[in-house]
DNA sequence: ACTTGACTTAGAGTTGACTCTAAGTTCTAC
DNA sequence: GTAGAACTTAGAGTCAACTCTAAGTCAAGT
C-alpha cells in the first residue's frame, strides 16, 4: 500500500489545477471534502488522485460541475447508487459520441475550407508574376 | 440569384439561435453589421447566412467569440488577409486534432468504467439471488 | 384605426467556472 | 526563534457568453 500523503500545493503541481481550484471544487462538491492534518491543512492520498483523475476526464469531456457533483455524491452513497451512475456515465457517454461526430464533420469542412483558401492563394500568386 | 431578404426573427428561428444572440453577435463582431429596412430593422441576406454557418461551425469548434471576430474582420479587409486567415484556420485545425484524440482518449477510458460497472452490478445481482 | 407581435436601443443581470484578496495560522529551513 | 513560504477561511472579483429589461417604434391582419 502507498500511504503517502500530500499536500494541496503538491496535488496542484501534480494535476496542473491551482490550489484555489482544488479548494473550489470541495466546496463545489465535485471532490470529496479531504482529510486534514492536525493544523488543518488538507492531505490528500492516492485514492483521492484517483478521483480527482477521473472527475478530470469528465470535466474535459464536456460534463458540468453540477452533473459531476451528482455523480461524486452518488458515489459517496456505496454501492447501492450503481445502477443510477451507470445510467449516467452511458448518456454522458452517448452525448460525447455526438459531439465527437460534430466535431469530425466541422473538421472535414474546415478542411475543405483550407483547401479552397490555398488554392486561392496560389491563384493570387501567378497573377502577381504575371 | 436568391435575393431573399429575411428578418432577424426569421434568422433566429432557422438557426435556433435567439434574436437577442445575434444582435450580440453582431455588436461583439462576429457577424458583420446586417443591412437595414428603411425602418431600421435588419434584413439577412443568403450571404449573410452562409457566413453565419461558418461562425457557428468555428464557435461548435471550440473557437472563442473574440478570435472569430478577428477572423471576420479578416473577411472584411478583403483578400490581402487570405494569409493570415489561413494561418488561422490551419492553427485551429490543429486544435480541433489534439481535441478530438482527446475525447477519443477519453471516451474510451469511459467506456472501460462502463464495462466495469456492469460486470460490478451483474455479480451484485447473483449476491442477490442466493 | 387598432391591436398584437416583431422589431429597435442601451444597458443591466445571469451562469459557469474559476481566480483573487485579506487577514490570519502553520510549516520549514536556517 | 525567526523569516518566508504554504496553508486556512469567507467572500469579492473576473471573464465569456449569453439573456433579459425597459421603453419605445414598426408591421400585418381585421
Amino acid at each position: 500500500m502507498t500511504n503517502k500523503l500530500i499536500t494541496i500545493g503538491e496535488l496542484a503541481t501534480l494535476t496542473g489545477l491551482s490550489a484555489h481550484t482544488l479548494r473550489f471544487y470541495e466546496k463545489a462538491g465535485v471532490l470529496q471534502a479531504a482529510k486534514r492534518a492536525d493544523s488543518g491543512h488538507r492531505r490528500y492520498n492516492s485514492q483521492d488522485m484517483v478521483l480527482l483523475q477521473f472527475v478530470l476526464r469528465l470535466k474535459q469531456t464536456g460534463m458540468p460541475l453540477t452533473e459531476i457533483r451528482d455523480y461524486v455524491q452518488l458515489m459517496a452513497d456505496g454501492d447501492m447508487s450503481l445502477d443510477e451512475r451507470l445510467t449516467m456515465l452511458k448518456l454522458h457517454r452517448q452525448r460525447l459520441a455526438i459531439k465527437m461526430s460534430e466535431l469530425a464533420e466541422n473538421a472535414s469542412a474546415l478542411d475543405d475550407k483550407i483547401r479552397i483558401y490555398q488554392q486561392r492563394i496560389r491563384k493570387a500568386g501567378k497573377k502577381q508574376k504575371v
